[in-house]
DNA sequence: CTCACGTATTGACGAATTTCGATGAGTGGT
DNA sequence: ACCACTCATCGAAATTCGTCAATACGTGAG
C-alpha cells in the first residue's frame, strides 16, 4: 500500500471524534439496535447467502422457526434501518441486503468471527 | 471526502461467511446491544476524550445528567461487553476504553459521521 | 368479481430494559 | 473506631421489545 489511505484502518485514530451529544448518539444507537438481535442478524446472513441475493418472507420463516408476522416485523426494522431493501414483485416481497450499509459492519463482523470460537 | 477508497475493506467480501446459527448470532447481538444505547455511546465517547484516557463515575454523571446508579449500571454493561476496563484505585473506579474492542467500531462510526449531517 | 395466496398490521402478553431512590460495601483520613 | 466519600447492588416503576394469533390488505388467477 504505497498510498496509505487510513480511511478505514483504525490505527491511532480516535473512535469518536469527540464527546457525543444526545442528538448525535441517538441515530447511531438506532442503527446498532437494529442489529442487536440474534434473529435480525440471522435474517441478514440468510438473505445475503441466497441464490439470487434476495428472499421473500415465506423463504425465511422456516429457517428461523418463527411465525410469519414476527419475521415481517424484523424485516421491517431492518428496512427502516437501511440495511435491507424491499421490492414488491407480484404477490411477493423480496428483501435484499443494502450493500453499502451492510458493508459498514463487514470488518467488524469478520474480526469477531476470528476471535470467536 | 471524495478520496474515499476503503482500505481494510469490505469490497466484494460477504459480510457474513454464511447463514448464522442462533448460537453464532447470540454473542454478536450481545456486543451490538451494548452499544445500542445513546447513553452508552456517549459514555464511550466521553471516556475516550478525557485527559488521561480514563474517568471515574463521578466525572460522568454530570455530563450525562443521570444519577450515579444509572451511570454505574451502563458502565457495567460496557465492561462486560469488553468495551471498557475497570481499575479500582483508592476509592475511585477508573474506566478506560478497551482499544482493540472499540477500534472494531471505528471505521463504522467514522463513516456514519460523514453521512450524517 | 371473486377467491386464494403472500404479506402487513393490530392487539395482547410476558420478558427485558432504563431509570431512580435507598441501601450496602469498600476505602482512606481523622 | 469512626466518619466521609465513592461506587455497586437492590427493589420498584415506566417503558420498550419480541412474539404470536387473528385479522386486514393487496395482488394475480380463474
Amino acid at each position: 500500500m504505497s498510498t496509505a489511505t487510513p480511511a478505514d484502518s483504525a490505527c491511532c485514530l480516535p473512535t469518536f471524534q469527540g464527546p457525543l451529544t444526545t442528538e448525535e448518539a441517538e441515530p447511531l444507537a438506532a442503527v446498532f439496535k437494529a442489529v442487536a438481535d440474534p434473529v435480525r442478524l440471522r435474517l441478514l446472513s440468510l438473505i445475503e447467502h441466497t441464490e439470487d441475493g434476495e428472499a421473500c418472507v415465506c423463504d425465511l420463516t422456516a429457517p428461523l422457526g418463527l411465525s410469519q408476522p414476527t419475521v415481517s416485523h424484523h424485516l421491517k426494522i431492518l428496512v427502516e434501518a437501511g440495511l435491507l431493501t424491499r421490492t414488491q414483485r407480484g404477490r411477493w416481497a423480496y428483501f435484499a441486503v443494502q450493500r453499502p450499509a451492510l458493508d459498514e459492519f463487514g470488518s467488524l463482523l469478520r474480526r469477531r468471527r476470528e476471535t470467536a470460537a
